[in-house]
DNA sequence: ACTTAAACGAGACGGTACGTCCCGTCTTTGC
DNA sequence: GCAAAGACGGGACGTACCGTCTCGTTTAAGT
């Protein structure tokens, strides 16, 4: 039997996952990754610390819920190109990456890969939906005739999005000039790939 | 006169200096960043904790210094080509990341952004010696009339060394393909550049 | 209403604040007032130390609660002369004292008159309790027609109290010997006291 | 050849010797015993902390030495009394006393019998000479008549001293009281020892 | 309505690391 | 060839968090 489960108790209070979150957030907005205390949290969400700990396993595992909760990436509808469909795929990125302070993604990111769990999960969810996407528009394309064979993804996705990550994350550029960025790295690619893998003629 | 500031007392012992950061990074290859601790690294290096509290004001400085100690970058020789210029610099950045582990670069580039005034420093020091290079090797491109004009050099920046970033840091990709990325982000740069800016005919 | 401070949250262990009496107790007589810390302490009694410092404001402020602890004093039974009720009252300051190291005691003296507000806990405590003790004796010796009047508590005090201080804590003096120096001192002061202030005939 | 010590180099500089102590004792005097360091007082004196440890082993001894520097204690002058001459051993030790902080006492107290030698050195004069005081007065009594033979010299001790000690130390007793508190002891101990040890008539 | 079982706010708990301070020693340069 | 200035190893201090664990109270679902 695969265990329904069925409750028995007081019901876990579905505010308070909100409030977790939302006071997470603020306190990353405002005081930074590394000055954010669970105490803080729970202070701030008028709740108790236990009530953090029955939801999540560690600090690192409340952050990630609060700050990735709702990144749900689908490869964009088709554009009828490749360069179209890869520039639609960073602007989605980019657009997700300049909502969060560098330092949250960045304390994120440390304590995401200083616990091996978390980055296994990490990879398995948003890597491997990145990955998708890109199989995705990559496919179309070979089946559009614009390239003889799909390429390797693996490149392709460093060389699609590592720009924008260098831009947000460790440059800290400006973010006014992102669109910009945008559209050269996807014009880069789109060519690179069509010189690398032209259609058979 | 700026201060010569004669010295007076006994001077710092450079020795220290040098097992300080001998220590520090032995600890961070053994442990990893999360785990290093500052009395773990001054009882490796025989010496008292007040000694690097001398030196650095806090755990993040040391480990800054400890482990960008020498990271002298110049811009490569002229390969006579834009393309052999880009691939030299994308190589010599690969190297030195890889040497480090993930979550040292990780952790480091969290604490750098989490302490305003060494990101400043970060900044003033790799991210401009890196767009120095990238300075350079643009110019000499203008000047053998590869290129009409010199393009943003923020953009060419991350292009040309997101990818690698991205591939270390968020994929953590198999490190033997690193050259394969690396030939093929050199390229798409000089190919993008050579179609954006062609030399006047 | 005096405010019945209902508590709230997890009540304070009362097995801790025995577990850290003990093990100062036991600190102190193994290795003395100067080497004890408190890391050791909360390690002996196999706690953290917050759980310490949540208790007591500073080391001295243990130390002093774990030494002090259940010295309660109570005027002697009424022996029916003066002679005997001071002897009395010497008799258990002298037992007090002698059960506690010399350095211990010096150790702790000298912590409490280096602060301000130990400092004035202890004369509200001790000092206000033996003064209330000889205050009671000396009435008795009034009510009874020994004395005239009650003479000077506070010179009494001194009188009476000062030699066996001066014996353990500044001569050093052998222990054996505490009995007789108590009899010749309780056999002093009452004999001036009866000189000075003889019963109206 | 008992070495007559032929100084070799520079000699040492007496004014050092005077600026340690005074800077010692402004320092006690400011801040107290507990906050007086090392460094402070070399600062203060405007000398290296070398040229201290040069002269003391320990902070301890910097102190003893500041502190009870010139405290020769001589019997007093035959007054003709026994009585008289407690009363000016009493006297000369309270003014002795007075001049000092109680938690300076107290401090050194503290860590002279934390250091046996030390303890060893403050008891092998200090109290041998207070030793020898009494002894004086008493075989003077004795020679005089008043006594039929010398009664323990370190009961007498402990009786004749203990009382200040207390008032000054323990009770922290107002100073203007101490002359009365003076006369009270010399004349309690002188009774005592005449009604013990009455002359043979 | 009453029991039960879990969730809740509050906050104490063991543990670990931090950065500071001081001691007594050692090592320079300058007088 | 000593002195000041101050760096050195060592070690304790008191603080701050983490993730866990009681308390007494509250809330739903099942009797």
């Amino acid at each position: 039997m695969p265990e329904p489960k069925q409750p028995v108790g007081r019901p876990r209070d579905s505010q308070i996952d909100h409030a977790i979150a939302s006071a997470t957030r603020a306190l990353l907005a405002e005081r930074g990754y590394a000055k954010l205390t669970v105490d803080a949290v729970a202070s701030r969400a008028g709740i108790g610390k236990a009530a953090i700990y029955r939801r999540f396993a560690t600090k690192q595992e409340m952050i990630f819920a609060a700050t990735v909760h709702d990144m749900e990436e689908q490869p964009p509808p088709d554009s009828g190109s490749l360069h179209g469909d890869l520039e639609a795929v960073c602007e989605v990125i980019a657009e997700q990456l300049s909502t969060a302070a560098p330092d949250v993604l960045h304390g994120l990111l440390a304590d995401l890969h200083g616990d091996s769990s978390l980055g296994a999960r990490f990879t398995g969810t948003f890597i491997e939906r990145e990955r998708f996407v890109i199989d995705t528009v990559l496919a179309r394309a070979v089946e559009r005739g614009e390239l003889a064979a799909a390429p390797d993804a693996a490149i392709v996705h460093a060389l699609l999005l590592g720009p924008i990550f260098y831009w947000l994350l460790i440059l800290i550029g400006d973010r006014d000039r992102l669109p910009d960025l945008v559209r050269t790295t996807a014009a880069a690619v789109a060519d690179t790939l069509a010189a690398t893998a032209p259609p058979s003629r």
